[in-house]
DNA sequence: GAATACATACCAACTGTATGGTATGTGAGT
DNA sequence: ACTCACATACCATACAGTTGGTATGTATTC
């Protein structure tokens, strides 16, 4: 256990198992429901110091969601779906892979921001737009290779890269509802086949089978 | 103001207004965040009234839940989007409907059990139940449509109308995710364009432009 | 058809506990 | 000497749920 020092005054090992804890009992009991006390007994530390790192829980709550924005975006940085030539089958291996996420526990999946915005978007602005910025800029990271795959078709729809990369996200986030409400990852499996089938019909040449 | 007899107990006044006003307040600050007091003050009634008619704030949960599968599968009863003689149409009109009802404030044209959904679902598993019933048995009205316009073409995919319905559920529901992330209907509505796209170019015979 | 017995709808005041947040202290690093 | 990371003990309030009551309807008995 790392002893926090000034030079790295975010590497405080409080605040970093309090983010831990945070993306995991939020991802299961939502923002409200989950209590200071439980974060500190999640993360094994006192009130005092949860209150040295974080001035209020919509403090932390802007936190985690920053945290999370920092994690994913090292996670998809490193994945393995940027690899193909063809940038529609790196949109393809996209989704491909966030299906290869869904695996587990409910909670372990599913979206720490998507579930905080449903419950700040009025009451937590601030928490609200961190959430907003997690997902977007998520879904940046699609643009440029939906609009190289456009190009190689030469489309000129009434859609914009940028607008198909937040449906993606919009699929995603809805297929998580729909696992949570069934209990069940299948319908969110199920639903990112339907977004593979459509980018399909929408994208690749050669129309595919259905 | 109606007096509630042994006839009709479902009838009493204070039930109603509280369960309303749950469905109003709930979609705005979440299950959890909102109160027993603030359902009472929004309702109209005391305390007294509201423990008279539900038993504990889960047992209320369960009951808006049920509320909202009734009030909106009348409202989708009598909706003109069957009207049609095709039945890709009434889908089609079906998304058309959903998109028109995107307006106005954010928490008057989102999902109710959607949100519930995502916050329950580990520490309420009844409320859980009562909104997946929600959710599947709206998805079910859509089945016979999306059958029968895929036998019109006689299709027969690696997917089926159930699996479908839920997918157009799981969309809109990311839909309003992203609305309430982004403070903004645009891109619900844009998603909604996107399922739409979808549909068509999953079921329409003569492949339209895209 | 009046008296009785009970059920239902609702109210006002209260309770034990959990909550987010604070005040103050301590001890190690610089 | 001083700051920073964290701990302990505490507080005011808000919370879900309870208690004990009133008023009004309804079913039963004679």
């Amino acid at each position: 256990m790392p002893r926090p020092t000034k030079q790295a005054p975010e590497r405080g090992d409080a605040r970093s198992r309090l983010l831990e804890a945070a993306r995991d009992v939020i991802r299961q009991k939502g923002f409200t429901a989950t209590t200071v006390d439980d974060l500190c007994k999640a993360a094994g530390v006192t009130k005092g110091a949860y209150f040295h790192h974080f001035d209020s829980k919509e403090a932390l709550g802007v936190a985690v969601a920053n945290y999370w924005s920092e994690t994913t975006g090292a996670l998809f940085e490193n994945a393995p779906y940027h690899r193909p030539a063809n940038p529609l089958d790196r949109v393809l291996a996209y989704i491909d892979f966030r299906k290869s996420l869904i695996a587990g526990d409910l909670a372990e999946f599913t979206c720490l921001v998507g579930t905080m915005a449903q419950e700040t978007y009025i009451s937590h602005p601030a928490i609200r737009d961190a959430c907003a910025a997690s997902i977007l800029g998520h879904a940046e990271t699609l643009e440029a290779d939906i609009a190289a795959a456009m190009d190689a078709r030469a489309l000129t729809p009434g859609w914009t890269p940028k607008d198909l990369a937040h449906h993606i996200q919009a699929v995603i986030q809805g297929a998580f509802i729909l696992a949570k409400a069934t209990d069940s990852p299948a319908s969110a499996q199920s639903s990112l086949d339907h977004l593979s089938r459509y980018i399909r019909l929408l994208l690749a040449a050669p129309r595919p089978k259905v």
